[in-house]
Order: structure tokens, then C-alpha cells, then sequence
DNA sequence: AGATGTGATGTTATACTATTACAAGGTCTG
DNA sequence: CAGACCTTGTAATAGTATAACATCACATCT
């Protein structure tokens, strides 16, 4: 057991099994390749269950005998983005494992300002922005939506 | 007449001297200092009407003769976004004026992939944030939503 | 087999974004 | 006037990201 990104407790050896299992099926089903760099990538993100820093990403790989050249890192996250296995946070220029792989979805994200921790929620675009975007004639293909503040443990009242 | 960020077209002058006048009451009001450097940045983003990056910001800040070195400008946007005249787009990396200087509100953007330009909506965050937020005991204090996508002069079907 | 195309990887170099730390000036107040 | 506080300037460095080019592995076509 381990510390989830939604602020509770998971089976975290299940939930990194499925999630590369769900990445090789959905690569197959693609023409996609999970080639060993990233595969390992994911796996890394998926370890941790962090947002990762590039170069954090980088310093694991070059230690498994991977390039250590930051394209290497950038290469195989952006290859996870595209295909939707990791997400990118802005606000942290970092990135992390998908908490819900195989499904399509918008993401949102918590982020914890005191720890750092971030949890990752499916949402639908607010209401204001859609009605902006509508009566803009702006076509929308993509949301970024993270919130700060703080996690259930790092809030004030939170038992010590 | 120019084309605003709300893609659609408006009376740039007054909007310009607006904000300018909103910056100078609300720092009275809240005991901030709008000195000159800061005053000299939020012009320069209101001049412009684009999202900015500091660097650019920067070189402006320089050929007026204020100095040159990166925190002159960071400080200056920081200040800037702290008293909320301006905003931060985090996907780009930039800076722009607030479209709505004065309101407290939670700024939205849309960004056009194609051309860059940033229009400003006000959101509520999303029905799925919000929700999630309130069952994992998330308290939020910040939100950023930000739009991709192709704004109306950029959509395959615009008149040419 | 050999030629060719495609996608992945590795490396070099560089560009872009942002902060820390320290020095110096201004203003306000005790 | 001394001290506190805020602002600006500068130097140095840290952190994030990409362009450009070489190479390799593999598949396909002739």
C-alpha cells in the first residue's frame, strides 16, 4: 500500500500492472511501438506515481543504460502525451503516469501547493468557458484545467 | 480600431487608458506601489494585446532604458499578476493584460494553435473539478483553465 | 541480395525560461 | 540620523526544451 495521487490508499503494484498492460494493448491496437525506452519511461512515472521533472525522468533512464541526452526523455514523454498514457502539468512543467489509462478523457488536476502531490480528476470543461468558446466561434480541442491549493493532509486542521 | 483578444474587434485606445487608470486606483486603494517600471510593463502588454513572454517583455523594458537582466521583468510581472492586472498563461510561457481589470474573478483563456492569439473568458471551474475537489476534501485556492484550439479566423470554413 | 523508406535512438549544441544572491538607493518613521 | 522596509539593478546560475544531424534496425520492393 502507498500514498495515491487521489489523496488515499491503493493497491499500487495492480494499478502499475494494469496500467502497462492497458499501454501495450492500446500501442498493438494503434501501430504504435512501446519500445523499451519507453516503456521504461511509463514505468518510472507509474513508480513514483509523482509529477516528474524531464530531467528527473532523464537521470533514471540514463541509469538504466538509456541515452542521457534530455531528446531521450522528452522523446518518450511526448510519445506517452500523444497517446495518452501520461499527462503533462503545466503549472509544474512536469509530468505524470494517467490515473485512468484506456479511457478517453479531459483531465484535471489537484495540486497539492504544500507537498507537491498531485491527483488527477476527470472533468468536463466549466460551463463559463464553454459558453465563452461557443459564442467566441472558438473550437476548443483541448483543456488544460489544474487547480492548486491544498491536499486533505497538508490542510490546517488535518490531524498531525 | 484593432483586433482584440476577444476576437472581435474594439476601442483599443479606451481599453488601453481604462486598464491604466483601473492599476493606479486599485494600488492606491491596497497601498501598492505602481512605479515605473511597473506602470512601463503593464503598457507594454496592453499595447500589444498578446500574450508576451518576459524575455520580450524584457527587451522593451530595455530599449526604454530600464534594466536588462531577467528579474527586472519577472518582478515586474509578478507583481503585475499578484495584483491580478495581469495574467499568467501557463501553456505558453507568457504573459497578457487582463481583459477585465478591476473584477475578482477566475480567468479562463482560449489560445488559437495557429496564430497565438489569447482570448480571456470568465469560468466557473468545471462541474467534474469541483466535485472532485469537494469529495477528495481538496481545498482549492487557484485554478487555471486554459483552451487549445483554433479561434475563428483560424478554422479551415473562414472567409479568406 | 541489394536498394530504399520509415521510424526510433543517440549526440551535439543551443535556445528559452526563471531564480538566487548580493549591492545600492529611496522613503518613511521612531 | 538610524533603522526598517521596499524597490531596483546586476551577476551568476539553475532549470526546461528544442533543432539539427548521424546512425541503426527493420520492413518492403525489385
Amino acid at each position: 500500500m502507498n500514498h495515491h495521487a487521489d489523496f488515499a490508499p491503493h493497491d499500487h503494484a495492480a494499478c502499475v500492472t494494469t496500467a502497462l498492460r492497458t499501454a501495450e494493448t492500446t500501442c498493438t491496437a494503434r501501430g504504435a511501438q512501446l519500445t523499451p525506452v519507453r516503456r521504461r519511461t511509463l514505468e518510472i512515472l507509474l513508480e513514483n506515481h509523482l509529477a516528474m521533472g524531464a530531467y528527473d525522468v532523464l537521470a533514471r533512464l540514463a541509469t538504466d543504460g538509456f541515452g542521457a541526452k534530455p531528446p531521450v526523455a522528452y522523446r518518450a514523454l511526448n510519445f506517452l502525451v500523444d497517446q495518452g498514457f501520461v499527462h503533462r502539468i503545466e503549472r509544474l512543467n512536469a509530468f505524470i503516469a494517467c490515473a485512468h489509462p484506456g479511457t478517453d478523457h479531459d483531465p484535471a488536476f489537484m495540486i497539492c501547493r504544500t507537498c507537491g502531490t498531485v491527483a488527477e480528476a476527470d472533468s468536463a470543461p466549466g460551463v463559463g468557458l464553454r459558453d465563452s468558446a461557443a459564442s467566441a466561434g472558438f473550437h476548443i480541442e483541448q483543456t488544460v484545467v489544474e487547480a492548486q491549493g491544498l491536499c486533505p493532509a497538508c490542510q490546517p486542521d488535518a490531524a498531525p
